[in-house]
Parts: C-alpha cells; structure tokens; sequence
DNA sequence: CTGTTAGCGCTTTCAG
DNA sequence: CTGAAAGCGCTAACAG
C-alpha cells in the first residue's frame, strides 16, 4: 500500500481492491508511533497570552506565516496551550505532546526552559529573542535597534524632538526586542543631539483598555508632538484615543507603528510604520526548527532589516503658535 | 509511574527516583497508540482560506473561543490545512492525521464529505450549517433569520427604507447562513409593508480590496441611506471608504454590522452590530465533537439569538432636502 | 517478488 | 502488591 517498488502491479492491484472493499484505513497513530514521526510542529503558548494575542495583527500575521511555511513542508500546527507561563508547566505540557519539535511564544525569559528542553532532547525553537545568553540561538530575530533607530530618525528629520517611545510591558519587564529599539531611539536622538529623557519611554501593558486609558493620562498632562508605538493594539488604542478626544493625525501627533505593514494599510488613517518580514522570518524560524529536528547542521541567519514605511500619519513638525497665527 | 493505587508508595518512590536518575521521559507517541486517544482535536481548513480568515475578526474570535474550550476540556488544536477546499482532498488531509475529532471549516457545500468520513467512522462537526439536508445535523447554527430581522427592524425603525444587505460570497454562492439572514430581512421589510428589490441584496467576495472597489461601484451610481454588511473584513472595507471618500458615519450612512461585539467596539466609529456568541457557539461545538468522539447520546442545542448592540454608527434617516435647508 | 516475523514503548492483564 | 507477558497496528528486515 505504500507504493513500494519491490511489489509486482498486479499484485498491488490487489491488495488496493481488498483494502477499499473492508474500507481499510491505515492506523496513523500506529505509523507515527512506529516511524517516529508525527510531522506535527508544535506552537506552544500559554492560555491568557494567547487569549490576547489572537485579537493582535502581529500574531495574526505570524500565525498565518507559520501555518503556511509548515504545510508547505508537509507539517501541521499543533496549538499547545498552557494554563502558566512558567518554565516547569511549558515543559510539562511540551512532553505531553505528540509533536516532532516545538515554536515556543514565550512571554517571559526562560533559560530554565531551555535547558530542560535541552536536556530531555526535544528540538525546540523560540519565536524571538527572549534572552541575553548568546548560547540560546535558537530564534530568528529582527533588527530592532535600526527599527527603533529609523522610526526616531524619520521623526527627527521631521523636526520632532518631543517624541514618546511607547512600549508594551509583560509582567512589569521591557522585553529584549524593545530593549533594543530602545537603543536605536537613543542613537537616533544622540546623533540629532537631542538629550534623551527618561520620560521619553513610556511603558503600557499590552491591552486595549488598559493602553487607552494610559494614553488618555499621558495626554491629560503632556503633549508629545509624535509617538513611536511597539505594539499594534496599543497603536489602536492610542488612535481610538486620538478619534474619540478630537486630535488629527497627523496634524495634532504624529505616530509610527511597529508590526506588519498589512495591518496598518488597511487602518484608517493610514500609519506610517516600521515594518517586519513576518513571512520571511518565520520560514526561516521554521526551517531552523526542522534542522534541528532532523539533526543537521543548523545555519543560522543573520536579521532581516526592517522597511519604514511612509504614510499618512506623520508630518513635519509645526510650532503651534506659528499655527495659530496662521490660523488667524 | 501512572499513580496506579496497587503499588506500594515505597515502591513507587523508588520508581519515580529511577526515572529521574535516568531523565526517563515516557513516550507520548506509545501511549497515544496504545490508549487510541491523542486529546487532541483537528480543526480543518483550506490554505486559501485561513490566509484570508485569519485577519478577519470573526475567525479570530471563533479561533480564540475554540482553543480555549478544548483547553479546559484536556485537548489541544491541532490546525490541518488542506491545499484544495475539495472533499476528496479533505478527507485525504483528515485520515493522515492524529486527532480524536476533527471540526471542519470549510467554505463550500461539502455533502460528499460527510458520507466518506461518517463510512469511515471519524467523529466530526462542522463550525456551521453548510447543508441543507436535514440529516447533516452536525454543527452549532446561530439564528441568523432573527440576526437579519433585527437588524433590519432596527433600519425600519429609524425611518431607513433604501437598504442595501452586503453578503460575502464564496465561489459565487450565498452561504446558508447568509441565505437565512436575507430571510429575516424579508420578512421585517414585509411587515413594514416595504417592498423587497432585489437590488437590496448585493453580494461581495469577502476580501479587502475587492470589498472596497465595490462598496465604491455602488456608492458611485446609488446612494442608499443604510447598509447592512454580513463580514467583518467587508465592514472594515466599507468604513475605510467612508472615510476616505468624507462620508460621515452615521449622519451620511448608518452602518449595521455582523459579528463579534468586541471586535466592533474595538472600531471606530464605534459600530452597531448584531453581536453572536462565539464563546457560547464554540463551547456547544466541541461540546458536541466530544460526546460523538465518546460515542454519548448526542444532544442537539437550540440556536441561541443574536443581540442587537446599538452603538453610534446607526441614525435616524434624515431626508436630504430637509437637512439642506437646515444647513443653509 | 512474496509471506512471515520482530519489535517500536506503552498499558493492561494475569499469575504468583 | 509485584514481575512477567501479551498485544495495540504498523514498518522493515529477512527468509524463501
């Protein structure tokens, strides 16, 4: 039935007409069980993480790069939700699953993880840079620090200085990508000769409600005159917030997304953002997984440059005593 | 290691102790082949289509509900794409995989589909009612005749006689679903005694840009006062041309849309909607894959009623002679 | 080229 | 309560 050369036709010939009059269907459990192979990728995530990721355009994105990439390879996806986002309970329900290697969305740092995972021989890679440790290199980044240094410079060249850098926190911590493009804001800012202020980074948990209203006391008290949003629910939030309180963009504040462009072209207005090769890295993330895998050698890849798109929701800076002149 | 009660606890101890000494990790492929139970649940879906579905926040919403019920109830998703949305290739996908059950999402009528799989005895339910046969009862339907009616009792009400009811189509088909929407609408223009013009339905593939070429077709040669718009990704279409082309929302068009409240609150302008329960839905469907997946009695679930959630994109209709001689 | 058999790692059963 | 053994359905190896 497998098509093995070493059967005569006829033979097979056979062997098919007797199979489809019993309606046999071959047991899949029993060949991955004896071949070893599920051909099943698992995304690994845990239950709250993905309950407010699904609703994101950037996990959206990836989701659909991912599943695309493994069928083309002959894989699925196997979502694998876990109750915690803690190391010991990942682990736990990572050797509970029936799948040949694992993309773990992790949004804390877990070096413990890896080294359980390790230990246990179970081919795993993470969707990004959770850690500072150069042995775990079993991620595809991006460039953030010329995300972060190109979205300020773009502001800068536009005469900006009163620029907030908004960054998503998960359990109080700035996770290492925007670390980062937080290092290319202040290379931006030092080669303007700008000082940076603290107050510059401004940082908000993740979610609509909670974005919004942060963004409503930041403006309450302080009129930044554009914004650098890292997260795409938050730059919803923040441009719900700008509709409903009357300020234009870009007239009143400029903003820049980060995420994918797709997103931000069907937003209305359209934001100019800085915008990732999702589909290009997460092919890349999982023909790393399938390396390891399969044992060989694992090559890895040095980051995509992001592209900063351009559109309608920035402009050049304009003094708003000049504008009221004007105005009159 | 199972927590078996007829072992001595001392025993057990020293069991446990082994294993760890020896980083024994039990094979998850053997017990899956051996119990015939994998916990794990395929939901099945052409490439083509959750390329488009995943931006569409009905899918993410189901996609959301879907994982986190079979999460609570010790199962996991595992996504299965097919290249083709054919029967055959369907079914091909679903008997080469592990999965207890399979829910299948697919965009066509897929009669034959049910008899292979039911022959083959694979527990299945489909997101929706795809078949007109009474026999296929195999899915959670909303009460999309009532979804229709209210909506369009709640255009009459506000004095709105030109409507237009938008309906995506696939393969040039009005899904069932759509069908019974166009049923309730009927019925509340017969009870205002406003006659139906076939005019009234006008049918759109659910993609963005095609969306907004149309929406911007009909608003060149005819300027309804309402529209009514069955997805999500055709509303956000016709919204962004709204605000392109500076019609205002709702003094210039009142806007119904179908589908998850969160997602329309989440909009602006903040947007009128007939709101299903996903979550509720969602839970009845896999509710009802696993009581066929236990071979249980299955019960049949009543559709729950959508809700009309009244929002700002719906006004009273305004004759435009009146409102110009208002303005002037 | 065909028919038979060992064995994958687990769970369950059964004898002790 | 423990240790041994059968067997799930398949694939691969081997003898004929």
């Amino acid at each position: 039935m497998n098509a093995s050369s070493l059967v005569k036709p006829c033979t097979r010939q056979r062997v098919l007409e007797a199979a489809k009059s019993l309606c046999y269907i071959p047991n899949k459990t029993a060949r991955v069980f004896k071949s070893g192979k599920s051909h099943i990728l698992g995304l690994v995530i845990s239950t709250q993480h993905i309950s407010e990721l699904v609703l994101n355009a950037g996990f959206q994105a990836r989701f659909k790069a991912l599943t695309a990439k493994a069928h083309n390879e002959g894989y699925n996806m196997l979502i694998i939700t876990s109750t915690d986002a803690e190391p010991n309970s990942y682990f736990e329900v990572i050797k509970n699953q029936v799948a040949d290697g694992f993309i773990i969305l992790s949004p804390s740092i877990n070096e413990s993880l890896t080294s359980l995972l390790e230990e246990a021989g179970i081919p795993y890679v993470f969707n990004m840079k959770y850690s500072n440790n150069p042995e775990d290199s079993y991620y595809i980044s991006s460039d953030d620090v010329e995300g972060g240094y190109m979205a300020a410079k773009y502001l800068l060249d536009l005469n900006h200085t009163d620029i907030r850098f908004i960054l998503g926190i998960v359990k109080g911590t700035i996770m290492p990508f925007n670390e980062d493009r937080v290092l290319g804001f202040k290379k931006a800012l030092d080669e303007y000769g700008i000082a940076f202020k603290p107050e510059m980074i401004v940082t908000i948990p993740g979610q609509m409600e909670e974005s919004y209203n942060l963004i409503h006391q930041l403006f309450q008290t302080q009129k930044p005159s554009a914004l650098m949003i890292s997260n795409e629910t938050t730059t919803v939030a923040a441009l719900n917030y700008f509709y409903d309180y009357g300020y234009r963009i870009p007239q009143d504040v400029s903003v820049i997304g980060f995420g994918p462009s797709e997103f931000f072209r069907h937003h209305r207005p359209n934001l100019t953002n800085v915008s990732y090769d999702i589909t290009w890295s997460s092919d890349k993330l999982v023909d790393l997984l399938l390396q390891r895998i399969e044992g060989r050698p694992v090559a890895l890849e040095r980051p995509k440059k992001p592209e900063l798109i351009i559109r309608g929701s920035t402009a050049r800076y304009v003094q708003p005593s000049v504008l009221a002149v004007k105005e009159h």
